[in-house]
DNA sequence: TCGACAATATTACACGTGTAGTATTGTCTT
DNA sequence: AAGACAATACTACACGTGTAATATTGTCGA
């Protein structure tokens, strides 16, 4: 629905916060990243408040407290990530992008075993179609 | 060795003529990227030049001009640029990222065939071992 | 040898981002 | 009812990036 909406690596964790939980008041999401990061908690207002006003959080008062929630979801946020890296670094060759993940990330066997099986459920009812 | 050099989308568009290959002059890189980019004969050459200062790429006269080449390798950049990505995007987890691509992705028989070669080669003689 | 011309070097500028500080406002308590 | 206090709103500022324009310099041709 969104068309190009910028999200940057600060504002990512935050939404990753409330897209594990929400809604939130901008309390909650200082206090749920006070352990992984030290972020001043004005820092964190001010990117709740970019978030906002680029509409990828909505927020209703709650007495005198905002509480806040996601506009959009995980999933297209990621997709887009995604895409954006694949062109940015590979300038869209997925092959040698997935081949360079695999040969070079640590996986463990459980890993490999649920890989490949998204492979294997791809082979075979793959219908060349792209997208 | 250089630890840690950010090069730019921009950059890295630069970078991939010259890991193309090299020595280039800087109206060859203009010359080069003319069909795939709109950019300004200027914008290259600034980016040249950034690229020069963060040592990413060096150059040597010859003659009046300069022949540029890179300092950083395809692999190590792009090493860099794979961790970076999974760390904004994933929080660094690699599972849901790869699966997320593999489910998403375009990607033909032989495609799926060679991903799951690698896969397959892994498998077993994965000593759990991280890095 | 000297000027034209092209190549590099320097400067520009707006917008996004990380990282807050200060100002204003509105509510809860006394 | 009014002040304290906290929450949001506005302002700040430097650095990176995209995207060049202008200034300087050095070489090659005439």
């Amino acid at each position: 629905m969104e068309t190009s909406l910028k999200i940057s690596e600060a504002e990512l964790r935050i939404m990753r916060v409330l897209w594990t939980q929400s809604p939130m008041t901008a309390n909650e999401v200082v206090e749920a990243l006070s352990s992984a990061t030290d972020w001043n908690h004005r820092t964190i207002r001010t990117l709740l408040a970019r978030l906002t006003k680029k509409q990828a959080l909505g927020f209703s008062r709650e007495g005198r407290e905002f509480k806040y929630f996601p506009l959009v979801s995980e999933d297209q946020v990621l997709k887009s990530e995604r895409s954006t890296f694949l062109r940015r670094a590979y300038d869209g060759a997925v092959l040698p992008m997935l081949a360079a993940f695999l040969e070079d990330e640590h996986l463990s066997e459980a890993d490999i075993e649920q890989l490949s099986a998204i492979l294997a459920k791809r082979k075979g009812t793959n219908d060349g179609t792209v997208k």
